[in-house]
Formats: C-alpha cells, sequence, structure tokens
RNA sequence: AGGGGAUUAGCUCAGUUGGUAGAGCGCCACCCUUACAAGGUGGAUGUCGUCGGUUCGAGCCCGGCAUCCCCUACCA
C-alpha cells in the first residue's frame, strides 16, 4: 500500500499539485455561521502595483501559520485577502506606462485617465494575489476585496458623511507636503528624509533707516521671497534692542518686521532668522503666533508665482541660482559654507518636497484619539512584542489632524459638492442634484480624493460587508489578530482603532502582532538600488515555499529584525530533504502494515524506543503548543527540527531497523504502529509551518485522512490516550542507553578507530537496574555502537582499557551509573588514550572546586533553597567518582 | 535632541520568575553503514561589551561608560 518517493524532496513536483487540491476543496473557506469558534484574520492589504517581496513573504507565512495551527485546531478560521488600491503609487506607474506612448495625463479627461487605470489593474492588479499561492497562504479567495470595490467605496462614503455631520471632517488651509510633481499633498509616510550636503549661505538684510544689517543663514536663498519676518531670541543682547523695527527684505524692498520669539537658538547662525510661514513648518507656527502675514510663492507645479516678482515663472533651483548672482551683485551674501541638511524627498516621484500652503481636508482626530488610548491602556488591544504599545501611545498623544485630502485621480472621490451660488458645501450619502442650502442647481463636485489610508483605515469591518449588518462581520469582527510591520503603526493600525471603536464600536483586532523588517546577511535594509534584495519567488523556484517559509519562521525573535541569510535557508531546505527521506524509510517498512486505524498496541508489544519517542511526542506537542500561543515561532520550529531530526531519524529509526527488517513478531508489529502514528503526527504538527511537504506526504501515509489540512493539531490535551504510551522511565532508560553508546562512540572517535575495526566492550553496570535495561538492550548497543561482542557484568580489571563512566539521575533522584569498559590493546596508541582521559579530568576538577567551594561559603547554605544544596552535594558525590575512576585509569595505561 | 533596541562560540541568534553557558551554520577528524553525502559518527571553540552595585550566588536585577542599529523631531 505504499507509495514509492524519490530519493530527493522535488518542491517543484509537489507545491502546485497540492495548492490546487485545496482550493478544489474548498480546505481555506471559512463559514459565516459556524458552530465552531471564530478566528479571523485579515490581510494587510498588498498595493495593487506590488509584487511579492521577501517583507511579504515573512507577513504572510506568520498569518498562514496562524490561521492554519486555528484551523487545524477547531475553529472556525477566517484569513481574508486583498488588495489596496494604492492611489499615488498606481497613479504613477500608469502615468508611465501612458508616457511611453507620449501621452500625458492631462491629455486626457479624467474619466478617460481612470479607464486607464483600471485597465491596467483589470491586467496587473491581481499578479501579487496569484504570487500568494506559491507561499501556500490559506486565504479564503471568495472573500477577496480591494479598497475601490463598490461594497468598499459604500463604507468609505457612509464614513465620510457620518464623520462631516458629526463636524469631525472639515476644510482647511494648512502648509502641507507638497509633492511638486504629481501637484499632490503628500502623507508623511511617503516622505523620506535624506541627508544631502548642501550650504549655509548668510545673507544681509539692511535694518530700515540705518546702514546697519543684520546676517541671517539660511538654506533655502529662494525663499526669501516670502518672508514676512525675520526673528530673534528675545533674551539675545545683541539683537535685543532691534525687536520691533523693520529690516528691508533684499531683492524685493518690502520692509518685514523684526520680531522675538522662544523658538530662535542662539547659538545657531547668526542668531537671526528668517521666517517664511508659507513655506516652512516652524515658520508657519510662529507667523500664526505673530500673526504675520503668510505670502505663497508657489505654483503647484514648484515654479514661483507672481508674488516672485522678477522670479515669476521660474522652477525653484534656478530661481535660487538667479536670486544669488543677484544678491551677491549687491553684496549682500556675508558668507556662505557647506551645510550637512536633511531634505524631504518623496518616496514616490523623488522630487524634493516643498511645504505648500492650501486647502485641504481634514479629519479632527482627537475625539476619536481618545477611545483608541484607553482600548491599548486597559489592554483590550494587546501588542506584541510588547513594547509598541509604548510607540504607539506616545504617538497617539501627539496626533494632529489628518489630512485626508489628495490632489489626485485615482482614489476614492471625495463625496463633498461645492455651490456656485452660495459657496457652500453640500456632502450627502447619495449623488446630490442640488445644493441643500440655497437649491441651486449650479454644483460641481469637489475634485480631490481620499488619502488612500481612509480606505485602509476601515479594511477590518469594510471587507466584511459594513456598514450592512451581515452574518460576516457579525461573525469575524473583532478579528483576532493583526500582523504587520512597525512601519504602518501610526498610518494604519491606529487609523483602523479609531475608525473601528466609532463606527462598528469595538476594536477592530484584540492582539496586534509587530513583525520585524527582512534585511540582508550583513544587517543592510534590502533596496533596489543597492542590489541586495532578495525576491522570495527565486528562492521558491530553488528551494520551495517550505524551505523558506520554515527558515523565516526560525529566524523570527520577536518582532526583532531579521538578518535573511541563504546558508540557513540551505539548512532548513536540508531539512525538509531529511523529513522525505525519513518517510521514504518509514514507508518501505510499513508496506505489510495493514491498519487504517490508529489503535494503542498492546504494552507488551512495545519496546523502550517506542515508549520514549512517544514520550519525546508528548513533549514537542505541548511545546510547540505553548510556543504558538505566545507567537514565539521559532521555538515552535526548534521544538520540531529537533524531535524529527535528533529524535526520530538519528535514534528512533535507527534503534528500529532491526525490528522492522525482521519476522512479523508482535515487536514488529508494534513498532510499525508507532511509526505510522509519530509520523502521522509529525506531518500534522509541522503542517501550518511546511504545508506543502506535509500535505504530499500524509496523503501517502497508511494512518491519514482527506487531508492534513483541515486535520486536527495534535496537543497533549487531545492526544492523551496515544501519548500514555510513553513514560518518564522509559525516558530516563533511554537515555541512559544513549550516553551509555554515545560515550562507546566517543572512544572510538578520539582513539581515531576505524569503524571497520570491531571492538569489545565491557559494560559494568552499578546497580541491577542499570543492568537489566543494558541486558534488554545489548543488540541494540551492539550494533548502534558498532561492536563485535559486549559483556555486561561488574569489571574489576581495567588494564590496558578505556574507561568512560555515563551517569544519570533518573525520576525517583536515584543515581545510577554505567562504567564502559574498553580493552585497547592492539587497537590504538596509549598516549592518546591518556590525553583523552585527562581532559575529562580537568573538566570535572574544575567542576567540583568551584561547587565545593560555594557549599563551603557558610551564607551559600544559609540562605540557598535546600534542594539546590541538594543537588549540589550529589553533584559533588558524582564528580569525585567519576575523577577517581579516570585517574585510575590513566594510571593503569601508563 | 528625544524615544526604543542591541552587545553571549568564527557567523546568525536562543537563553521566560537569578542556581553547573545552548542551537543552527561554519570549522576539524573519520566514514559511500541497504531513507537521506542536501547524509552518518565524534570533536574543538565563550573572563556572556566594560566598570561598579544588590545577592550566599548575576548572562539574567540596578546604575555609570563604550560601541552599534532603528524610530521620531530637526538648526534656520
Amino acid at each position: 500500500m505504499s507509495e514509492t518517493l524519490s530519493d530527493r524532496y522535488n518542491h517543484k513536483e509537489v507545491e502546485s499539485k497540492n495548492y490546487e487540491f485545496w482550493l478544489k476543496n474548498n480546505y481555506f473557506k471559512a463559514a459565516d455561521v459556524s458552530t465552531k469558534p471564530p478566528y479571523s484574520i485579515v490581510i494587510p492589504p498588498p498595493n495593487v502595483t506590488g509584487t511579492l517581496h521577501i517583507g511579504h513573504a515573512l507577513n504572510h507565512t506568520i498569518q498562514d501559520v496562524l490561521t492554519r495551527w486555528k484551523r487545524m485546531s477547531g475553529f472556525n478560521a477566517l484569513w481574508l485577502p486583498g488588495t489596496d488600491h494604492a492611489g499615488i503609487a498606481t497613479q504613477m506607474v500608469v502615468e508611465k506606462e501612458l508616457l511611453k506612448q507620449d501621452v500625458k495625463r492631462k491629455d486626457l479627461t479624467r474619466e478617460q485617465f481612470l479607464e486607464k487605470v483600471w485597465d491596467w489593474k483589470d491586467k496587473y492588479g491581481s499578479r501579487i494575489l496569484g504570487q500568494m499561492k506559491y507561499m501556500g497562504d490559506s486565504v479564503d479567495w471568495d472573500r477577496t476585496r480591494f479598497t475601490l470595490d463598490e461594497g468598499l467605496s459604500q463604507a468609505v462614503r457612509e464614513v465620510f458623511v457620518k464623520l462631516h455631520k458629526d463636524g469631525l471632517i472639515y476644510r482647511g488651509q494648512r502648509l502641507v507636503n507638497w509633492d511638486t510633481h504629481l501637484e499632490t499633498a503628500v502623507s508623511d509616510l511617503e516622505v523620506e528624509n535624506e541627508e544631502r550636503n548642501g550650504t549655509l549661505w548668510h545673507l544681509k538684510y539692511q535694518i530700515e533707516g540705518t546702514s546697519e544689517f543684520l546676517t541671517i543663514a539660511t538654506t533655502r536663498p529662494e525663499t526669501l521671497l516670502g518672508d514676512t519676518a525675520v526673528c530673534v531670541h528675545p533674551e539675545d543682547d545683541r539683537y535685543k534692542k532691534y525687536i520691533g523695527k523693520n529690516v528691508i527684505l533684499p531683492l524685493l524692498g518690502r520692509k518685514i518686521k523684526i520680531i522675538s520669539d522662544d523658538y530662535v537658538d542662539q547659538a545657531f547662525g547668526s542668531g537671526v532668522v528668517k521666517i517664511t510661514p508659507a513655506h516652512d513648518f516652524n515658520d508657519y507656527e510662529i507667523g500664526k503666533r505673530h500673526n504675520l502675514q503668510f505670502i505663497n510663492i508657489l505654483n503647484p507645479d514648484g515654479t514661483l508665482n507672481e508674488n516672485a516678482g522678477a522670479y515669476k515663472g521660474l522652477k525653484v533651483q534656478n530661481a535660487r541660482k538667479k536670486i544669488l548672482e543677484d544678491l551677491a551683485a549687491q553684496e549682500l551674501i556675508a558668507k556662505e559654507q557647506p551645510h550637512k541638511l536633511t531634505v524631504p524627498i518623496c518616496s514616490r516621484s523623488g522630487v524634493i518636497i516643498e511645504p505648500y500652503l492650501s486647502n485641504q481636508w481634514y479629519v479632527a482626530i482627537k475625539k476619536l484619539a481618545e477611545p483608541a488610548k484607553n482600548v491599548v491602556k486597559s489592554g483590550a488591544i494587546t501588542f506584541e512584542p510588547e513594547s509598541w504599545s509604548k510607540t504607539y501611545l506616545h504617538w497617539m498623544e501627539n496626533i494632529e489632524d489628518w489630512c485626508i485630502s489628495r490632489q489626485l485621480w485615482w482614489g476614492h472621490r471625495i463625496p463633498a459638492w461645492h455651490c456656485d451660488d452660495c459657496q457652500k458645501i453640500t456632502v450627502e450619502l447619495k449623488d446630490p442634484t442640488e445644493c441643500s442650502y440655497c437649491k441651486s442647481k449650479k454644483i460641481h463636485q469637489d475634485t480631490d480624493v481620499l488619502d488612500t489610508w481612509f480606505s485602509s483605515a476601515l479594511w477590518p469591518f469594510s471587507t466584511l460587508g459594513w456598514p450592512k449588518e451581515t452574518e460576516s462581520l457579525k461573525t469575524f469582527y473583532p478579528t483576532t489578530v493583526l500582523v504587520t510591520g512597525h512601519d504602518i503603526i501610526f498610518f494604519w493600525v491606529a487609523r483602523m482603532v479609531m475608525m473601528g471603536l466609532y463606527f462598528v464600536g469595538d476594536v477592530p483586532f484584540r492582539k496586534v502582532y509587530i513583525n520585524g523588517i527582512v534585511r540582508d546577511a550583513n544587517g543592510k535594509k534590502m533596496s533596489k538600488s543597492v542590489g541586495n534584495t532578495v525576491d522570495p519567488l527565486d528562492i521558491i523556484e530553488k528551494h520551495g515555499a517550505d524551505s523558506l517559509r520554515y527558515t523565516l519562521l526560525s529566524l523570527i525573535s520577536s518582532g526583532k529584525d531579521i538578518k535573511f541569510s541563504e546558508q540557513r535557508l540551505e539548512g532548513y531546505r536540508n531539512f525538509m530533504n531529511k523529513i522525505w527521506n525519513a518517510t521514504r524509510f518509514s514507508l518501505s517498512n510499513l508496506s505489510d502494515f495493514k491498519e487504517t486505524k490508529q489503535i494503542v498496541p498492546e504494552k507488551s508489544a512495545l519496546n523502550l524506543a517506542d515508549k520514549w519517542l512517544t514520550f519525546r511526542l508528548g513533549e514537542v506537542e505541548a511545546e510547540v503548543q505553548d510556543a504558538l500561543e505566545n507567537y514565539r515561532f521559532s521555538d515552535a520550529t526548534t521544538a520540531l527540527y529537533q524531535f524529527v531530526w535528533n529524535d526520530f531519524c538519528d535514534w528512533y529509526v535507527e534503534y528500529t531497523k532491526p525490528i522492522l527488517y525482521g519476522n512479523d513478531s508482535q515487536d514488529k508489529k508494534g513498532t510499525q504502529m508507532v511509526l505510522a502514528v509519530t509520523l502521522n503526527r509529525i506531518m500534522r504538527l509541522l503542517h501550518p509551518f511546511v504545508p506543502f511537504i506535509t500535505e504530499e506526504i500524509f496523503q501517502k501515509l497508511p494512518i491519514k485522512s482527506a487531508s492534513v489540512t483541515v486535520d486536527a493539531y495534535p496537543t497533549r490535551h487531545n492526544d492523551e490516550e496515544w501519548l500514555s504510551i510513553g513514560n518518564k522511565d522509559a525516558h530516563f532508560e533511554f537515555e541512559l542507553l544513549k550516553d551509555v553508546i554515545t560515550a562507546i562512540r566517543n572512544i572510538r572517535g578520539e582513539n581515531l578507530i576505524k569503524p571497520g575495526v570491531k571492538m569489545n566492550v565491557k559494560l559494568s553496570p552499578g546497580d541491577a537496574k542499570v543492568q537489566k535495561i543494558l541486558e534488554e538492550n545489548k543488540s541494540a548497543i551492539i550494533r548502534l555502537a558498532g561492536l563485535d561482542q559486549c559483556d555486561i557484568a561488574v569489571v574489576k580489571d581495567f588494564t590496558k582499557c578505556a574507561v568512560s563512566l555515563v551517569q544519570k539521575t533518573s525520576g525517583q533522584k536515584q543515581d545510577h551509573k554505567v562504567e564502559v569498559v574498553i580493552p585497547l590493546e592492539g587497537l590504538i596508541d596509549f598516549a592518546a588514550e591518556i590525553s583523552r582521559i585527562e581532559k575529562l579530568i580537568e573538566k570535572s576538577s574544575k567542576e567540583l572546586g568551584s561547587t565545593e567551594g560555594r557549599l563551603r561559603n557558610d551564607n551559600f547554605v544559609k540562605n540557598a533553597p535546600p534542594e539546590v544544596i541538594e543537588k549540589d552535594k550529589a553533584r559533588i558525590e558524582e564528580l569525585k567518582s567519576q575523577i577517581s575512576t579516570l585517574s585510575a585509569q590513566v594510571k593503569r595505561l601508563q
């Protein structure tokens, strides 16, 4: 009944086939109504313009592990997929496409352009969703959402109108980050600060009615055209006397006031600052404080406007050059010096961001922020790692109103209609046909669209059908956990919390798991320009999705950044191969195994290894459960790696080979059952981490079900009957056996005795119990240690022998020991053996010294808990007997 | 400037109520033993960044210092 497997794991034959299998059987579907407890995750929607990168790979693997684990654990598990329309990014991509055909966006009407974007979206927008299938993402595809879908757009409309009615959305004139290429406001998120080498120019402003000058330092001399004051520190003795007087603005000749404000740093530059309220964020604040005039000198496209006088029409950089020339001609430049400054750059277009005064839509955030703070303070939402809650709260304390309008075409158009007659604004759920104030028919819709994050903020409930009271919403909201990066805690996480609380009346998720950033092997940020990116699709092609997933999970350590290395990947690729081959071996030895159900074998049919392995299985099941519950993914992968490789492959399989190769005995039947059940358990335990290989193997096992994907996750709790096979005694005995075998191998290895040379070993048991264990497993010892002969009896004569001491404490705190004695005459050079033993003595002596020292310390004896002291005393005895045995041995060899 | 994090084996990192330092990879040696050379067996390697404090006892708790990273805000 077993099938044959190729001798090397080939992920290509396995992965796409099984994904199709899962889809065909609808295993990822979550039910709107179910008796099972709900578990839900909404995906952080990737941009439609995007392709899957390594960061997604990490983020998705975590979500998939959680979803698959909970699905197997009896939950109605939903992982909801979708994409974000990504206003700026998408508009730019399409604009670039059009430019290839020599078409500019403004050559088209808004409708024509949007048609092009939708065409592009239909063609390429689901690329990233397709790529998620290569990762094995178990999302419920039928629920795929897009932020510009009809339903989600309805939610956006509903939210906008309600917030507007509640007075929480307003229009205002403020300074915003302005992208002169895209000609729109952009969010802080899209602004990157780049350090550049610039110049600090010291300009001379003449004080009115005198021949004196004030020297003013600036990095942006062109902004002087918009200056409406110069400012000094009120306590600055150099300048106190000028406060209230005027200076003459160079080039333009305007008179502007000299004011004072604490903001000025007396030590920097000349201690005098020019104030340009319409083009600098700090100056803007000062301008408001001092009621200054706001002079805007820029057009939306970054050219200077009529306020710039002779410089009108020039681009900023050109205007700067010209202005410096003109200032120099008038000898108004006192000096210039090199200066490092940080320049705000738009991450999308790459142009320098200009602070720009414009009319925008804002959300008054304070009222929304208050409850959003409270849910984190109260623990209704927790962060993992916990420290991120501090970051979240800190930001919430200092939150400012949210500019939600963008001067783009791609996005949710703002549902506000301006009246041409009375100038008032109508905001309704249904498109109005007349002004709701003066009833004029001459109304037009606002041309702006909403910030992409506005619709993302609604994602946890808009995707579930809100504003309709759907069954989905009732079942899956609040979602269980949000998995995302720390870079969007403010832009996304915080806003989801505010919107969720305000509109649904409950938190959008109970837990926020913050995953780290994947960096290259040297810890550098991956970037296309540096060329150190790792493409997950390449890795999947080469090594398979399972290897990639296991690697990422193993590298996670509590939200810290991850250094991704090819070497680690190969290690886990090898692990996949190990799993594959262990199965191959097992199946070839289960061909005559008839059972298709798990039956707990008779005790008499079970050997020591069976009981030991099952005990370890129980331990591992508990460890994995605990790790997953605490989001400690690498703990889970480590525990499973060690169990499968070290315990199952290295010891159990090796131990049981003769049994499996032998006749159809009771023992063989028992071992086959343990083998079959353990394989079944291993595949189920591993499945959330490595779904493809486990499904492939699971289908070929003698004990299986329709699919591991929907089978039960093994835990100590639901696996009790089977796990009762294992017990502590068996564990102790087998571990002792392992130590004896390892001790023999060690002597062989250290003495360079070739495997072909058979050895005779004498095992000298310290007590009857040990003697029994050794006798019962004599043949295993002979085989696994590569012996010719093995005598079990108390040894008195150690002449010309190598000796090792194996000591173990059993559950009853009884000390058991075995002396491993190997006659070495004719096998080795004794000097080597002496030095091996002396090394052991040295190690034990060192430990003995420190332990004895501790016990000599009265304070230790007085204060330490009794069990610690007992342990130390026992250890001393152990060490002493070890040292004396070994020292005696050295003498015999000399 | 403020906030956060890091410093443990050559590399990447575990080390969860303080009680004898761990893993993977790499390295060295020996092995093609009928599941796997993407393998097996054995081995070496650490004054746990530094100085001090608390304690019988500190990788772990407290404080100073050094180095590095990230975030936020930036000096015009």
